[in-house]
DNA sequence: CTAGTTACGTACCGATCGATACGAAACCTG
DNA sequence: CAGGTTTCGTATCGATCGGTACGTAACTAG
């Protein structure tokens, strides 16, 4: 049983990581079959043989991407306390949307921008899963006493994928790690800051 | 002389308008030259006399992008204080890229996304045309007082690019009005804390 | 009217898109 | 070896891409 039959002639996680970088560089769309088989080093049909379809193809690439690239939530999560998770956790992106040899920017972000329901909404349950997370470890924060019972978690959750978003767009448009780092320790101004929930004590919003 | 010849059968600003809702939609290359002319409501060749080619009309429909909806930015950099040039910024922003009846995000970070060197540089210039205009105004708060002497007027700008990039993309990706004006409000905290030039950044959390 | 000018849109261009048919080649079993 | 199985890559598919040639229609000037 199990004949065997004519051996593959490439590595399947090799040819990956390079599909993984031409959508990073590229997106979903702008991403073609040409470019990819020229990156991946190997034929069209061979391609379709291995990962199937387009779709397919990128959703094996959104996965490799999140276990190879996106180690820093994972990271961050376990952090002790939440200004520290929400340090690393924007550190951790800032780094990884800036890393030399790699392609600037979010495999993620880049390929938000399509008219493919396929990719946009694999990559929005992505997004869903880390803000989640975020909110959910937050809120644990609450209960231990690291941030202010009247904080709102999933507020703050979203503030941070909003911050990492805009630095993997800036990181694309050439701004340098440094640049973003900075921006990801002064973001944590938000910690020592009344949050949106406190009364107006201090007259600092007027709307 | 200019004998006239037979006069146009549609009205060019409301083609261009359809254009830049396409555009807005759905990006540079995405947007196909048989989805822009059905919105526009022209023929083909038609919208090759009127417009030129691609990459011109995107240019033409960037540019009524901006001065149909940016206007919020002239807004903000008139306020008196940076803090509320910020908040004005910030919260002009969060509803231009959530307004009911157009489509979510913004036109310049939809497009961003694409290999098109043309495209990019332009949305690029604009980026940094706004930035500049901003730093240029925080570095008057520094001098007329209303900001720290050691604060960073460019690295205040960049923050402020960054959050409205992230505001464009949450927006596309189904972020509430309300929930966007919350972060753009509490963003505000980065003018209540010690900035990165500030000796002794870290460990001074409240407690 | 005729001549000149400009815009009209059908029909089409070559290039590229994602995806495949198909015969040859390379492996295993017996 | 023969028979079965799997992968190989050339050559090609129809659809769509951005862009245009060209004959016709609508206007003005004289």
């Amino acid at each position: 049983m199990t004949p065997g039959g004519r051996p593959l002639a490439f590595e399947p996680d090799a040819a990956l990581d390079a599909a993984v970088v031409t959508f990073w560089r590229h997106g979903y769309e702008a991403a073609g079959m040409a470019e990819l088989t020229q990156a991946m080093n190997i034929s069209r049909p061979a391609l379709y043989r291995a990962f199937g379809d387009k779709a397919q193809l990128f959703r094996a690439a959104l996965d490799r991407y999140i276990a190879l690239n996106m180690g820093y939530v994972e990271d961050a999560l376990e952090k002790p306390t939440s200004r520290e998770v929400a340090e690393a956790f924007l550190t951790g992106n800032a780094k990884a949307v800036t890393t030399p040899g790699r392609p600037p920017g979010c495999l993620s972000v880049q390929a938000m921008v399509t008219d493919e329901a396929d990719a946009f909404s694999q990559l929005a349950e992505n997004r869903r899963v880390i803000q989640t997370r975020l909110a959910d470890r937050f809120r644990r924060g609450i209960q231990e006493g690291d941030l202010p019972s009247d904080e709102d978690a999933e507020e703050l959750a979203r503030f941070m994928i909003t911050l990492t978003t805009g630095f993997a767009i800036r990181a694309t448009d050439g701004e340098s790690q440094d640049a973003l780092l900075a921006l990801a320790r002064r973001s944590l101004a938000i910690f020592s800051a009344p949050n949106s929930n406190s009364p107006r004590t201090e007259g600092m919003t007027h709307d």
